[in-house]
DNA sequence: GAACTTTGTTTGGCCGTCGACCTAAGTCGG
DNA sequence: CCGACTTAGGTCGACGGCCAAACAAAGTTC
């Protein structure tokens, strides 16, 4: 039993037009190898069903002027969702990856996925209304969750911070509950993504670090995010700090990169309760936690170099809570250390442009990537 | 300009048979989504250009008895050949990698690619003259070098050891001294791949540890080789080991892992030339040389903590001159560490089992890779 | 405004694939 | 041992996607 083969190669041309760049009948002939006339049928049919659409009229250079096409961005939305361990937000995204419409809730992850996925629905109805799009017109969720992801069956895996979500299969309530696929990964993850697309869209190597109450790493490789063999890539936080001798940690070790450098643990040393409330007082000039925060980027540094030298990143990128001038600088004076090996000193570093939208952002690529790979331009045909 | 279009689709019908299972025109036929009558078209060609046959004629259950196909993995050769700073091994494999032919050069890399490049290719055509097998039947040339390479163009790119080396295109020198394509990469990345491929198939996440004159790792994440944005990723040659305060290393640095665990740091402190030497020594009982190496070891687990950490292997693989029951002890002891996050208990410990052979096998399989791949198989077709 | 250039559309034909039918070659039960 | 049954392999007419060529459209250039 096997489907009755793709009914037309109008996919196939459709992907000629993802980067982006409008261009004529003839070119896309040109690219695909195909005859001028088969491309005439082929774009009339993704121009029939709204997925591309005529732009730029004319630019003749001695002949008939030529139509371009171009992806319409608007043709259909995704649906994109960054849960963290308090919050939940709720994103429509157009297939550029623009944000159109955003919300934020505030409920705890712990509630399970019943509440906080009828909550995303719910959301997610409210906005599409807002916007005056159809439900019909979503053909794929992103969404990121804060603990590993088994990521070929989209369940998460014996989450620390995640109660009841244990193998709780997401894709199967999406297809139920909105009738679309979804795509479900750690909440790192989706960041990296996010970033890279919107700041670094022509690196391939990147390495994203999350420094908020703890410290991750997504991570980007040949375009390609790696997960690793559980999902649980980027688990920076428990490897050890040279200034760590006689440090504990929550997780019985001492040393580890968490328990001096994340917000916690600056929260801790600073009296407050609060990642964003040390973000707070760095912001306002104080002086104990700048400095503090600014250590923190020297540790965070030491463990950077190991990283950019077992993987070889073009960027290094740091982000969320924490991603503030001082961190930043403190990380620089470590990777940037004159006497280094040469991966190190041509590393770049910045810190995260897109702040607290990466997250949606790089779950709505994810997810819109799969949906208008050739297979899903495919089924979207047919529907 | 383009492609008049592939000819048949003989070649995905291959893509079937790659996994090595033998089976009937009517199972392929299944898989492919395919006619019978078409299937058999295109087995016939496969089995024409000897790249297919049949195999176990029979097996009825109540009807006429299938003819099972399979890959010959004879019909076509693969030249592999592995690159040290001080020799060269060079191999004719056939498609399953089996090594069918393999003899080991000593010639400086430094004496440039002309000089070591034509020592290959004479000893690969003597090697194919005792195997009796013409040079014809060679489809591919896989290599590996002692330094970064650029995987896109394969060309060194400032390698440290390799004068000469520079920028020299290798494909096109394959492709004009043998009339094959030839697919360039670094040395630890080739073993890695080569090692997977032996020991562990099933794997896709796997870290190898070259641990001889240097150190170096070779990363496969996701099922595919992982080489960084500018081919250097594995170099934890200058990382930073906590006993290694006050220690110089010939980079700059002080407390780089090489300068306290590697071959050469070893055989200096232990009086001997080389780190075969070491080796030796070790093998031979020397209680000294057997605590230098498990201290070694030790040092190296404790890299090898961040580097699962941050890209969560199934299994870390620890190869070359010095994987010797001591190293691994002293590995084990820090990797193993009762108070551990997750990723790190779950992470499997192996040392390798391909010996001097891994090189060229990974060498090897990459090139295989290539030449077997749709695009490789239908450019076969048609010579 | 005539010649030229390039685009877009229509049309007949080619080629690959399908599916139905037929033959081949085995098993199974009497 | 033989005939019914089952499954595989091969042949052939039909269908359909794609191509190339011819044609129509819509500009530029002189």
């Amino acid at each position: 039993m096997t489907l009755p083969a793709p009914p037309s190669g109008a996919s196939e041309l459709f992907q000629l037009l993802r980067d982006g760049v409008p261009r004529t009948r003839a070119e896309l002939a040109e690219l695909a190898g195909l005859a001028r006339s088969t491309v005439g049928l082929r774009v009339d049919e993704l121009v029939g069903v709204g997925l591309v659409r005529p732009v730029g009229d004319a630019v003749s250079s001695g002949g008939r002027p030529a139509y371009r096409f171009a992806i319409d961005p608007g043709a259909r939305l995704i649906l994109a969702v960054d849960c963290g361990a308090r919050h939940q937000r709720v994103a429509v995204l157009d297939l550029d990856a623009n944000v159109l419409a955003l919300e934020m809730h505030v409920r705890p992850i712990a509630d399970g996925p019943d509440a906080v996925l009828e909550d995303v629905a719910a959301t997610a109805r409210a906005l599409l209304s807002s916007l005056g799009r159809a439900e019909s017109d979503l053909i794929a969720l992103g969404i990121g969750l804060p603990g590993p992801v088994e990521h070929a069956t989209g369940r998460p895996l014996q989450p620390p911070i995640m109660p009841g979500w244990d193998g709780f299969d997401v894709p199967a309530w999406s297809m139920r509950e909105l009738g679309i696929p979804a795509l479900v990964d750690n909440d790192v993850n989706i960041m990296a993504v996010g970033e890279r697309t919107v700041a670094l869209p022509d690196t391939d190597d990147v390495l994203f670090i999350k420094i908020a109450t703890g410290i991750g790493a997504g991570i980007v490789s040949g375009g390609r995010l790696q997960r690793g063999a559980r999902g649980t890539a980027g688990d920076l936080g428990h490897v050890r700090v040279a200034r760590g001798t006689g440090v504990r940690c929550s997780c019985g070790k001492e040393g580890c990169l968490e328990a001096l450098a994340s917000g916690g643990a600056l929260a801790r040393a600073l009296g407050v309760a609060t990642a964003e409330d040390v973000a707070t007082l760095v912001g306002s000039g104080d002086a104990r936690a700048t400095a503090a925060l600014q250590q923190a980027g020297r540790d965070l540094g030491e463990v950077l170099l190991s990283c950019v030298s077992l993987i070889n990143p073009a960027t290094v990128v740091l982000g969320s809570t924490l991603a503030l001038p001082p961190l930043v600088d403190g990380v620089r004076a470590v990777l940037y250390d004159p006497a280094l090996p040469e991966a190190a000193r041509q590393v770049g570093l910045e810190a995260s442009v897109t702040g607290d939208r990466a997250g949606v952002i790089g779950a709505g690529v994810l997810a819109r990537d799969e949906a208008l790979s050739t297979d899903g331009v495919t089924a979207l045909l047919a529907r």
